[in-house]
DNA sequence: CATATTTCAGCTACACTGACATCG
DNA sequence: CCGATGTCAGTGCAGCTGAAATAT
């Protein structure tokens, strides 16, 4: 693009999903080069949380389709992050249990992500950091609840 | 989602991308309303501001790649919106022309992304929009030239 | 030869759906 | 029978790449 398209500079709409698409390409390379996904984070982390969970639980609580889950957990599993083991009180469920060697993955990935979001909003002011993040959660909550 | 994941709910990065995924879906939804699509949009208001131009020139633009421009042109010539006509002093390209039923169509556009932009920010004041376009527009300007 | 325009074919990432077997 | 779980297969869309044909 030579410039920011004229039509549409002005619009939320807009300059939302363009910021979007900015912020998803840090977030992915930047994780990319701890040989991290997106979706590793927000497992590793929910698990640290909340401890040992089922996978449909940890698809409520981090947003990730249960179908995707799948993969996501066979790639954590792999790096030997978390296990994956039958639940005797309930057969239908796999606990997936954080490991040591996750836990230290999780520590790199949260210094990854904090470094992440300092180049994300650069050339903003703490300040205008903080007036960003409340708008942003005022809006999400809004279009969460009303869908 | 039962909440939003507790992990992430506090990263400017995961805010962003998930306040455009519904910002998306709004407007995706409302221009379907009226048998348009985003990119249709762009383009009309591109040839209203600065007159008939090759498609590699709305291209630039809009930003939208050449190669589903094509796509996007065909749409709009079926649907009588523009016409597209060799150039005559440069016989690679075609000239892209805003028909009268284009005319109407971008201005039944405008009204419906008005509208949208309204549904999206709803729960702000317009102090509070003014606010979050001004910070969006930094945001954007400055990863568009540190790329 | 190098560059610009249009077109086609296809790839990847991601959100999302459907179907199915298993089990409570 | 109903509902929850895990798994696999696959769709749809958007951003993006590559290459070929034609013209400057």
């Amino acid at each position: 693009m030579e410039v920011l398209p004229a039509i549409v500079r002005d619009l939320p709409s807009w300059l939302l999903t363009q910021t979007a698409v900015h912020a998803h390409r840090i977030v992915s390379d930047g994780l990319g080069k701890v040989g991290a996904h997106r979706s590793h984070y927000r497992v590793l982390a929910a698990l640290r949380d909340v401890g040992p969970m089922s996978q449909a639980a940890l698809g409520r609580r981090t947003g990730i389709y249960l179908s995707d889950m799948v993969a996501t957990i066979n790639q954590l599993v792999e790096a030997g992050y978390v296990e994956r083991t039958p639940d005797p009180a309930d057969r239908r469920r796999n606990v997936i249990t954080l490991t040591t060697p996750g836990r230290s993955q999780l520590r790199r990935l949260q210094r990854q992500v904090a470094q992440i979001q300092d180049d994300l909003l650069a050339p903003l002011s703490t300040k205008e950091r903080e007036q960003l993040t409340r708008l942003l959660v005022r809006l999400l909550e809004y279009h969460t609840d009303n869908p």
